[in-house]
DNA sequence: ATGAAAGCGCTAACAA
DNA sequence: TTGTTAGCGCTTTCAT
């Protein structure tokens, strides 16, 4: 017993139990290459006696695979990354990966630090629900090495090149925008959390690549797409900025009915925006649809619980996480596939807080 | 250039780069043991310029530590365990553990291969929310190797000496249930996912350790101490059970109230069928407090947007998963730690959906 | 302070 | 089919 520390079993160990060469014992472990029916019998039982357990560190060490992925997010507590992710994972197990999650926070530094560290962890692959920045160092340096990179709901303009899974933002909110404006709805409020400076008229100018901008600049751009479709145009005085909590929604939009804001209808473009927007109309004890139409993003759980229930916009999460996997694992099996963009569509859920305009 | 793979970085270039032996780069490197400044300053600045990043898996292999920590949970999309594993997350970070994360579901045999995989990957410690069953024995085999194992939230019969991290199930049932006694309530109703075979008087009568009993067992028991302290006793007719599901907890609730169950107050017992029995009430038009006082599970976020906001109990949750991570870097650090369990306490936030008997 | 050498437990040629 | 021999990139004695 050289150590103090615990000696575990390893592929020598069985060879000696079963009286064969470490090749042997190791080919038949990992059922790669070829034995005898009576060398696998004994090696097999060996393993099963000694209660072997593989060593997936020097596995991956020699293989140069580690069967290990990364998944750098902002906050595995939202309910959005969290259903994600559960399809992320689900995926992964689903064809032997494991995954290594980290949360950022929205914030670059984090980011940086902890992709660089599940890099020194070699992963074999990453995906990145990156923060918004001009350089994105570490993400662009693994690109730069070919390490397989998937960038999921959003991707900044640095990183035009790097595959991306998301939601279908701009046909999102179009179909929010729709659902509103053939329900005879004109004057219809838009909240969001994209810089206020942004004018709707510029936004759609810049035309171009939209999965460059982001998520909450597409579902502004998809809103006025479907004014637009319909020979009608946005008024931008009806775009109401908020900060990106429920807090500042939820201020935001009360001042806006307590200083009597002209709309019949507004449509909430993020989950957080949703629920702060609508504390307002709780705490003011609105009536819906009467009073004006309501539209929300993500289908939470209190929004059929409030009465009356609330129409959303739903994002297929779960399976945004299985798609932007098996993009990934594509990469990794063949780092030089050809992958495209993947751009999930969204459903619209007609419930009780819209109506006919004037009802 | 031996293999056509990409041949990465490693101590050996950087030694050759500074003109040093590959021993003194890695001591500096790992900024372990003694250099001399010059050999610092040459090995730092190869380092730098080749691009070096050190291989974990090389360094687990050969530290037999891989600063990986393992958290095996039912569903990482539930909030109660995203926002734990919130915590756990940023309590491993900030010790240098980074984690990788799996799902059971509550099934037994994924749990297993689960924990035997990620015990291949040779994690240093694992976080665990186990499924309650006879004999996990990836479990069991774990804490019979000596590998640091927290388990999180509950703990089955036969892992009694495995450190338990959790709320205080009992206390915070207490807390739900006192405060409706000390409004006036008598009738008080209870939603629970616990077997219907189980009695509450005998539940208490097993007494010995609680922490044994499925938690929705241990909130039962807290109920019924929370009547015994003040010389009352539950009336079992009262105890509604449900499957655990918001589908079940709505049908079975619904039920209750159509069939005009005599009751003044109700406490819903866990998170799901606190929704469910909402839905119930919701759909029925109930008002609350006027029919009845209502007290629910986790301070879910559309409890303070229905009318009335719900009266809650809420849990540490992000303290939880720091606690269960702290505690296993404590075992990580001396495997023979003595840990005792931690039991954090629920806090009691009242709103408007309870109110005195009889107002 | 520095260097040489022996592992850690596996995979992967290459021989036999 | 089986065995031999190098590594993978680091840590860790042990000398010097």
């Amino acid at each position: 017993m050289p150590h103090s520390r615990r000696h575990s079993i390893t592929v020598v160990d069985i060879a000696r139990e079963a009286g064969v060469s470490k090749s042997t014992a190791a080919r038949v472990l990992a059922s790669r290459g070829s034995a005898s029916q009576e060398a696998r019998r004994r090696v097999l039982t060996a393993a099963e006696k000694l209660g072997y357990r593989p060593n997936a560190l020097a596995k991956a060490m020699a293989s140069g695979a580690s069967m290990t992925i990364a998944a750098v997010i902002p906050d595995i507590a939202s309910p959005y990354f969290s259903a994600v992710m559960r399809g992320l994972i689900d995926a992964a197990r689903a064809n032997g990966f494991e995954v290594l999650l980290t949360n950022t926070d929205n914030d670059a530094a984090v980011e940086e630090r902890s992709i660089e560290v599940l890099a020194e962890k070699r992963v074999d692959g990453f995906v990145i629900a990156p923060v918004f920045q001009e350089h994105p160092r570490a993400i662009e340096r693994l690109v730069a090495e070919g390490s397989p990179v998937v960038l999921l709901d959003r991707r900044t303009p640095a990183l035009g090149h790097v595959p991306l899974v998301s939601l279908d933002h701009v046909g999102a909110s179009r179909l929010a925008a729709g659902h509103l404006l053939d329900l005879g709805h004109r004057r219809v409020a838009l909240i969001t959390e994209a810089p206020a400076r942004v004018q709707t008229a510029d936004l759609i100018a810049s035309g171009a690549d939209d999965t460059a901008l982001r998520p909450s600049q597409q579902r502004q751009i998809g809103f006025a797409r479907a004014f637009e479709e319909r020979g009608l145009v946005v008024d931008d005085s009806l775009v109401i900025h908020a900060e990106y909590s429920a807090t500042s929604a939820s201020k935001v939009f009360g001042r806006a009915l307590d200083e009597g804001l002209d709309f019949t209808a507004v449509y909430c473009t993020d989950a957080v925006l949703t629920y702060g927007a609508f504390q307002a109309v709780a705490e003011r004890g609105i009536r819906l649809p009467e009073r004006f139409s309501f539209v929300g993003f993500d289908d939470q759980n209190w929004t059929t619980v409030v009465s009356p229930p609330i129409t959303v916009v739903d994002q297929p999460t779960h399976a945004l996480g299985v798609a932007a996997t098996e993009l990934l694992l594509g990469l990794i099996r063949d780092h030089d596939a050809v992958v495209t963009d993947l751009q999930l569509p969204a459903r619209l859920v007609p419930r009780g807080s819209t109506g006919p305009r004037g009802q």
